[in-house]
DNA sequence: GACTATTTCAAACAACCGTTTTAAACTAAT
DNA sequence: ATTAGTTTAAAACGGTTGTTTGAAATAGTC
C-alpha cells in the first residue's frame, strides 16, 4: 500500500504542488470561505489538476485544516509575543511591545494577510481548527497579557476585573481587524502601513496604560477593604 | 404588465409570505452563510414554495438585502443609541448608557440574534449592504459618541485622538460580539445573560472613562503647548 | 357568476460542486 | 532497459444549487 522507506533526504516533486496548493487554498479560503471555495479554483490558481487536492490531502476540508494550520504556525513564527526578550523594560514597555505584535500579527501588509481572514471566519462558523488554535496561540498569548494586567493593577490573578481588562486590551486592537470594513469607510484617510500601525498601537497602549493604572489606585483603596480577592 | 392601481388598503397573502420568507431568510443566512443557504431551506422554514423567493425578491441577492435592511431597523428600533433621553446627567452616565445600548445591541438574547452574525460576515466579505449601514447607523451614531468623547477630554473635533479614543469604546464592546467563540472558549463561565452584559458594560464604562479622564489632562497640559488643534 | 390579475405549486432545467475512476507520465532502483 | 512505485492528467459520476416554466389555485371586480 504504502512505501516503507523512508529516505528523508528531500522531497522534490510532490512536496512542491503541495506547497503550492497550500498557498492557492490560503489565499481563496480567504477570499471566498470555505464553502463557496472550489477546489477546481484552488487547483488552478496552484497550477495542479483537479484530482490533486484529493491525492495529496484527501478531501476539501483535510485541505482546509492544512491550510489553516500552515497559515498558524507562520504567523505565530513571525511575530512572536511571548518570548524571553519581550519581559525586559517597564510594565508600559511591556505592554506596549505587546500591543504592537498584535497589530504587526493581524494587519502587517505582505505575506499573512488571508490568514486572519481565515481565523475571522472560523469566528463566525467555528470549526475544529478554532479549538486547536486556542489551546495553541490564544490562550497561552492571552495569559501572558492577563500576568502583565496583574502587575499592573496589582489586582488578584482571581479577580474576574483581570480577565476583563485583557480583553479591552485585546479588543481594542482587534477592532481594526475584524471590523475594519467599517473603519475605512468611517475615515478613508485611516492607513494601515507599518508607521500607522505603530501610531494605532500607541494610541492603544497609552489609553490602556491609563485605565490600567487608574484601577491600580481604585483597586488598592478597595483591596484593603471589603472584598477580599478569593 | 403590472398592476397600474395601487388600492394601499392592506396586503394580506403576499405581504404574509414575504414576511415569513425575509424572518426564516435572516436565520437561515446568519446560520449559513450567504453562499451556503439554499432557497430551499429558506422556502421550507417559512412554509412556501421554492420558487416563492424568486417569484416575491426577484433573486437570491435580492432576497439577502432585503433581509440585511429588515433585521437592521428593527434592531436600530428596539435600541436606539441617539435620543433625547439619552443626553441627561453626568458625562459618565451617558458614556454609561452608550455602551449599554452596544451591548445590548449586539448581545441581547431573543429576537434579534441573528442580525449581527450577518453583520460579521459583511466585514469579511463586504456588500452594498455594509455602505447603507454605515451611512444610516453607524456614521451617526459613532458621530455622537465622538461628541461624548470632545466633552470627557477636551479635545478638539479634529484631533486624530477623539476618533481613536471612540474606537477604542466600541471595540472593547465589539470584542464580545465579533470574537465570541474565542471569549467562550478562553473562559467558558462567562455567560451572556441580561446581567452579565450590564456587568460586562459597567466594566468597558470604567475603563474608558478612566481613560479619557486621564487623556484629558494630559491633553489639557499639551494643549496650552506646541501643538495647536486644527 | 364570469373574468382578470395575482399568488402558489410541482416539476424540470442548466450549471456547478466534490469526488472517483482510469490511464498516462514520471522517477528511481535493479 | 525493465520494473515497481509515485505523481499527474482527463473525463465522468452523482448530487445539489439557483432559477425558470407552465399550470393550478386564489383573490378581487364588473
Amino acid at each position: 500500500m504504502r512505501k516503507l522507506k523512508e529516505p528523508a533526504t528531500r522531497e522534490p516533486r510532490s512536496a512542491a504542488t503541495e506547497r503550492r496548493l497550500l498557498e492557492a487554498a490560503g489565499q481563496v479560503f480567504a477570499e471566498k470561505g470555505f464553502r463557496a471555495a472550489t477546489i477546481r479554483e484552488i487547483s488552478q490558481r496552484a497550477g495542479a489538476n483537479i484530482a490533486a487536492v484529493n491525492y495529496h490531502f484527501g478531501d476539501k476540508e483535510k485541505l482546509y485544516a492544512a491550510t489553516f494550520r500552515h497559515a498558524r504556525e507562520a504567523c505565530v513564527a513571525q511575530f512572536p509575543l511571548r518570548d524571553e526578550g519581550l519581559n525586559a523594560g517597564s510594565t508600559r514597555d511591556r505592554l506596549g511591545r505587546f500591543v504592537l505584535g498584535l497589530f504587526l500579527r493581524m494587519l502587517d501588509i505582505g505575506r499573512p494577510a488571508w490568514q486572519w481572514q481565515m481565523m475571522a471566519r472560523e469566528m463566525i462558523e467555528p470549526t475544529a481548527v478554532l479549538d486547536e488554535m486556542v489551546d495553541e496561540v490564544i490562550r497561552p498569548d492571552f495569559g501572558e497579557l492577563q500576568k502583565l494586567v496583574e502587575e499592573i493593577t496589582g489586582l488578584a490573578p482571581a479577580d474576574e476585573r483581570v480577565r476583563r481588562c485583557a480583553c479591552s486590551v485585546v479588543g481594542q486592537a482587534m477592532f481594526y481587524r475584524h471590523s475594519q470594513p467599517v473603519v475605512r469607510r468611517l475615515n478613508p484617510s485611516q492607513g494601515f502601513e507599518r508607521a500607522d500601525l505603530e501610531e494605532l498601537a500607541d494610541h492603544v497602549t497609552s489609553f490602556s496604560h491609563a485605565a490600567l493604572t487608574a484601577m491600580a489606585r481604585e483597586g488598592s483603596a478597595k483591596r484593603a477593604g471589603d472584598r477580599a480577592p478569593m
